[in-house]
DNA sequence: AATTGTGAATTGATTCACAGCT
DNA sequence: AGCTGTGAATCAATTCACAATT
């Protein structure tokens, strides 16, 4: 089983069940059943057990799943056993903010620099580097960083994408009003605030 | 043609290609081809006319579209034609960012009025009022505000959106990393940053 | 007795292919 | 001649139904 044919809404879900299943952990809940964990997760059970199921038996008939190895196992999927470095580019109202959201750290992420055309300081509140964006490239590649969170305008994402990709990042998280075109090697996930609210008004009567 | 059984993801896209005709308009350019469209939004030709096709024909045969009525169309069928009242709820490290960010109002969407449990002053920095929690409902209702960007920490974003619900929000924007359950007049948009970055991570060899 | 794991059936979305306009 | 609009075909995801397992 390759990981290209597991359909994409499952990785998201199992982002999803591993938020639930820490929860459950905290409480010192050990076992649950795909029933229970589903419902917490807003899916529907036999939905659960397939997308479990891509990754081989993880649970017990007639018991559950144990909660402890099944998180493991969810982290391993997710390539999240180590702490993965990610650079911030565009630090404006929506990039500082996010530096200063330190949310990242807990789920295994640490932003280990920022850059800014014209950075206003050499640090941010929290202390993360803000670097010139003329070192951008250098940065990646000389640590190695493979993820990145892009804060720009519309108008120089795409540059500035060009610029990463050459120098080696592999995913990015898109904040930019714009659509992304890049190599089919790199992934871009982009969470565009105006065309989550315009889609809502879709809805209300 | 009724709107339940329109795709979801075709609403999604509808407001990617109203960006698409946005920079077209700027750009002085007053009839474009579905293919042309498309590539601009990052879809294939086929997907743009089915999704238009669902409002009625859209363009001229041979020609294509008019890139001034499409975007007004588009507009209508968003139901995006007046000012549309937003509050937004928890104003933290992300909630003030959001204020801070301008880009809504552009897009027809006004940010009235903020609430938290313990406002650290009367007004955001762009102007906005931050009012304490407990005004939330009333204001609500005194305004018919339908709509909510929620921006609280996990724990208590459940019991907030029971209230926003019941005093009238139908639609929510939901920025905190938690499943909500609410009635299914109620719709949800969720954005975790942590879920995203997780799945990126997944992608990356 | 309870609950998983999974082929088969179903439902939903995308793409094809081409008829129908301009 | 060119390009839209759309039914039919394909592809993908979800749900069902039940055998397998503890």
């Amino acid at each position: 089983m390759t990981r290209v044919d597991i359909p994409r809404k499952s990785i998201y879900r199992l982002s999803i069940y591993q938020r639930c299943l820490q929860r459950l952990k905290e409480n010192d809940v050990d076992t649950v059943s795909s029933e229970a964990l589903a419902k917490a997760a807003g899916v529907k059970s036999t939905q659960l057990r397939k997308d479990l199921g891509y990754f081989g038996p993880l649970g017990t008939r007639g018991l559950g799943y144990n909660v402890d190895s099944l998180s493991k196992t969810i982290h391993e999927v997710l390539g999240r056993t180590k702490l993965q470095p990610v650079i911030l580019v565009g630090v404006g109202n929506l990039g500082s903010a996010l530096l200063r959201y330190g949310g990242f750290r807990k789920e295994g992420f640490e932003v280990v620099s920022s850059f800014d055309l014209a950075p206003k300081s050499r640090t941010s509140a929290a202390g993360i580097p803000i670097k010139p964006m003329s070192q951008m490239v250098d940065y990646i590649r000389a640590n190695t960083v493979k993820m990145a969170i892009l804060t720009v305008p519309a108008n120089s994402a795409q540059g500035v994408v060009n610029d990463m990709v050459a120098a080696g990042i592999q995913a990015i998280l898109n904040f930019s009003p714009t659509v992304l075109d890049v190599p089919e090697n790199v992934v871009v996930n982009s969470v565009d605030l105006a065309v989550e609210l315009e889609n809502l008004s879709y809805f209300i009567r």
